[in-house]
RNA sequence: GUGGGAUUAGCUCAGUUGGUUAGAGCACUGGUUUGUGGUGCCGGGGGUCACGGGUUCGAGCCCCGCAUCCCACCCCA
């Protein structure tokens, strides 16, 4: 038997009902909300994710599909949403047009991973981006939709807060940051030797005891920010109490994305397991003009739509359509010429065996039917159809000729 | 990429110190003698015990390999 690779899931069933919920759902609110649908390639040049993920993440370090096609060309599958959006951005000269544009996306992502639960190697998101918008509004509004999508699915989470400095203050507390690493001197463990090169602040979440001991006393970036920053994180803490919105601080909190500045925020569940964040995101002003575009300011976020998934609280489902059955096979044409009819409105399902009347009704129960019509004998001699509403328990006959 | 656990019917799981034809519940399917479901009763189909080797008179059970899932690490949505 040939089975999918590994990571890579059928989505179907339950699972696609499931799915397309929270699509419907995230769309809708993303319309509510001013934001436009937008599709780029599942297949993009490796330079465009070397350029905006950066090579010192995992992602593009080790985790990347990555291959040459038949053009010679180095491509890769996408790890992530906004590389493409943005690049689409750019590429449509949007930059140039000014103003503002804003956007939402979903689709596969694609990342070489020891896959595990809420991991997979394909897996899909919906995410949205938003260009042109310097003010701290715009990042709350990014916080307040995803908690608006959550709250509509009936997923409960939490806000983690934190603000990752621009240009001005990240340099500066990051040489700050080094000095006090290399003071620590031998004592940190491999992990730490190897995360002061690539990223440092990422030290300061270190699972190990005795690093932790010792990064008590280390810089915290939130201390650092230069004041339009500082600034900033207190009007957004504002704009979110104001609205009612929960956030805890978590001055660890460091997106895995090189891109991001300022603003970062994850949502997060403690309901599945240790892949708990189930929405990242934050503003990355910097990156239009690192992918050759006119600068400027952006902010997005992106969810994790498996990882989400048995966390919908579905609706009730509500019986519908018809189940159209015959009683011997002599009925069997006129039976499916009332499901040709009713099939023009009304969703319609045909039981092509004969059975009795019990049977045909525990067949319409089966799919969830609202109607289950059958004819038998009595109605094929009168030209009728028998009809009984499964919901309201009514029964009523209907000539043919009326339908 | 590193370490650990699991894998038996469509699903959730039993299966004794290695011993005849591998079981249950749910699901599916049929019947229930005059045409009424979701909830009665009776029956039926369905398993290369993940896969490949090995040990043994004999393997679902022991050993090795491999695949997938799960857990921790790394990292992330």
């Amino acid at each position: 038997m040939i089975q999918s690779l590994r990571g890579m899931n059928d989505i179907l069933s339950d699972d696609y009902e499931r799915f397309d919920y929270f699509i419907q759902t995230a769309t809708a609110i993303a319309k509510r909300y001013g934001f436009h649908y937008v599709e780029t390639p599942l297949l993009e040049e490796t330079a465009l994710f070397k350029r905006s993920v950066g090579e010192s993440s995992d992602i593009v370090g080790k985790e990347m599909y990555q291959f040459t096609d038949k053009g010679d060309n180095d491509v890769c599958l996408r790890p992530e949403g906004t590389a493409g959006v943005v690049r689409a951005f750019i590429q449509q000269k949007l930059d140039k047009k000014g103003g503002i544009h804003r956007f939402y996306y979903h689709g596969a992502m694609f990342r070489y991973e020891r896959p595990q639960k809420g991991r997979l190697r394909q897996f899909h998101q919906f995410g949205v981006e938003s260009f042109g918008v310097d003010s701290v509004y715009e990042d709350a509004l990014m916080i307040m939709m995803v908690a608006d999508i959550l709250k509509t699915l009936g997923i409960g989470y939490r806000l983690k807060l934190n603000s990752l400095g621009n240009q001005n203050c990240m340099p500066d507390y990051r040489v700050k940051l080094v000095s006090f690493i290399e003071s620590c001197g031998d004592a940190i463990c491999g992990d730490c030797e190897r995360r002061k090169l690539t990223n440092p602040i990422r030290v300061l979440d270190c699972k190990n005891e005795a690093c932790q001991a010792l990064y008590t006393n280390a810089p915290k970036l939130i201390n650092n920010l230069c004041s339009g920053c500082h600034s900033d994180f207190e009007k957004l803490k504002t704009i979110l109490d104001q609205h009612n919105i929960g956030y805890e601080i978590d001055t660890h909190l460091v997106r895995g994305l090189d891109y991001y500045s300022k603003t970062a925020f994850e949502f997060v569940s403690d309901n599945i397991g240790s892949q708990s964040a189930i929405a990242g995101g934050g503003r990355y002003d910097r990156l239009i003009e690192f992918l050759d575009g006119k600068p400027t300011p952006a902010v997005g976020f992106a969810m994790g739509i498996e990882r989400l998934l048995e966390l919908i609280v579905m609706p009730e489902p509500v019986r519908n359509g018809y189940y159209f059955g015959a009683m011997e096979n002599e009925s069997l044409p006129l039976i499916l010429k009332c499901a040709e009819k009713y099939r023009q409105t009304e969703k319609s399902v045909v039981e092509y065996e004969p059975k009795n009347l019990k049977n045909h009704l525990k067949g319409a129960d089966r799919i969830n039917a609202r109607y289950c019509a059958v004819i038998g004998e009595n109605e094929r001699n009168s030209n009728s159809i028998w009809i009984k509403d499964l919901l309201e328990q009514k029964e009523t006959i209907i000539s043919l000729d009326t339908i």
